[in-house]
RNA sequence: GGAGGGAUGGCCGAGAGGCUGAAGGCGCUCCCCUGCUAAGGGAGUAUGGGCUUUAUCUCCCAUCGAGGGUUCGAACCCCUCUCUCUCCGCCA
């Protein structure tokens, strides 16, 4: 969510900035509404205002015990008024708000243009794509030959698009989520969260999923309506929702293992082939929760910390500051990390890494007392995937192969593997 | 799943149709007192919104778990929902 003031008092600005994304600002109907708002609302609050007074006025006529009919007649007909006014009210408020929520956050002034991820602009690139004197395989025929990855078993059980892993495949997936959150939590000061994997509407409104996004979403058909959740991201940040957190205990920076689900209705036909784009996943997240004059700097902090983790498995990537069509709605700045996949000799997307400034934080009121100004201020969010567990799977099966087509273990893995270096 | 109790400010807790945005206590902040510590005295201490060119104050509106209703007027009465506690049942 946007601030309300900042459309009142630089309209210009905020069209500008929308139309970087390319999104559609109708300002006329916008300022139409927003007028009738003001009008509305102050004769609304005069109305309730005048009955105020008259209450008070007729309880204490009363408890002179004077004759309050008179009082009476004089505030009849203000019933009806007030209430049309109220009702008025509520439907222009609901309409401003439908439109408020449906607005995506200003980018960052350093986001490049551009409308999709062509024109993403590459910041740095770490580590030598390993030479292969055979022909690497992918992650599908690696994990079929090694009987520890049936997607048909997936598609029996469930259908299209899940997966079922198998003994030392399962644990390596395991062994890298251990990694992941040893390492946030023992070097980058991450504190272990658990959290539910189903959640309601308001978390997926304070987040940003909903309303706009809710075919993306598996529903639980319960009452009230239950969500399985598309990236711990939602559970976690909503931590802070509603609540006015002390200076002194920012930034509160957690880190959560879950697995994510994601309906995706309309991708089919994308990345159909193996476990790049699934309807369940495994991934560790990384949430800070910090004062707005630190998000900068946080962001990159943060994104370093998810590059750790490649540069750990020693696994070749690159760092790409994504272009204006190709950052979410609620994020200001993304970063995305991009892994080597020798398979199909490309980098792919295997962390985004946002600052969503105070965008969520106003749809979540998450705010923390400035001790300068002794009020509640609005707290800036953020968060990685630190990294994607599955694809991270991936890309240790496809740059760990021999050709024999076994899976060599990376040494950072090596302890959580209870002594196997091999899989084969 | 069954029966019953509860939800009020940072915390505890009074309040049972009108002068209650809310007694009292604790905590916190500032001031006074004090050689230091302790004790004591005084003042302040919810959030969102509106109006205003902006800011601050005053002012106005809303909020006592949420949403409806009754009423001139609701923290208080009625209905629905959520959460929570106790007991019973079931259970990893």
């Amino acid at each position: 969510m946007l601030d309300p003031r900042l459309f009142r008092t630089e309209l210009d600005f905020v069209k500008a900035q929308l139309a970087r994304r390319n999104f559609a600002f109708d300002a006329d109907a916008y300022i139409a509404l927003e007028t009738r708002r003001k009008d509305v609302q102050v004769k609304t609050q005069e109305l309730q205002n005048q009955r105020n007074s008259n209450a008070k006025a007729i309880g204490q006529a009363k408890a002179k015990g004077e004759d309050v009919q008179p009082l009476m007649n004089q505030v009849a007909a203000l019933g009806d008024e007030l209430k049309a006014a109220e009702t008025e009210l509520t439907r222009i408020q609901a309409e401003m708000d439908s439109i408020m929520s449906g607005i995506p956050n200003i980018l960052d002034e350093a986001v490049p243009a551009g409308k999709d991820e062509e024109s993403n602009l590459e910041i740095s690139r770490w580590g030598e794509p390993r030479q292969f004197d055979f022909e690497a395989k992918d992650h599908v025929d690696l994990g079929a030959q090694l009987k520890g990855m049936d997607f048909e078993l997936g598609a029996k059980i469930t259908g299209s698009r899940f997966v079922v892993l198998n003994g030392a495949l399962a644990r390596l997936q395991r062994a890298i989520i251990q990694l992941m959150l040893n390492t946030h939590t023992e070097e980058h000061g991450y504190t272990e969260t658990y959290v539910p994997f189903l959640v309601n509407a308001d978390s997926l409104r304070g987040t940003g999923q909903l309303p706009k996004f809710e075919a993306d979403l598996f529903k639980a058909s319960s009452d009230p309506d239950l969500y399985l959740i598309p990236t711990a991201e939602v559970p976690v940040t909503n931590i802070v929702r509603d609540v006015i957190i002390e200076a002194k205990e920012l930034p509160l920076k957690f880190v959560c293992h879950s697995p994510c689900f994601r309906s995706e209705a309309g991708a089919y036909g994308r990345d159909v082939r193996g476990m790049i784009r699934q309807h369940q996943f495994e991934k560790v997240e990384i949430v800070q929760i910090v004062k707005p004059e630190d998000s900068a700097r946080v962001h990159e902090e943060l994104t370093a910390h998810a590059e750790t983790i490649l540069q750990k498995l020693n696994l070749p990537y690159r760092r790409m500051l994504l272009c204006a069509g190709d950052t979410g709605f609620s994020s200001a700045k993304t970063y995305d990390l991009e892994v080597w996949l020798p398979a199909q000799g490309v980098y792919r997307e295997i962390s985004s890494c946002s600052n969503f400034k105070d965008f969520q934080a106003r749809r979540l009121q998450a705010r923390w007392r400035n001790p300068e100004t002794g009020k509640p201020e609005l707290v800036h969010t953020l968060n990685g995937s630190g990294l994607a567990a599955g694809r991270t799977l991936i890309a240790v099966m496809e740059n760990y192969q021999d050709a024999d087509g076994r899976i060599h273990i990376p040494e950072a893995l090596l302890p959580y593997m209870g002594g196997l270096t091999v899989i084969s």
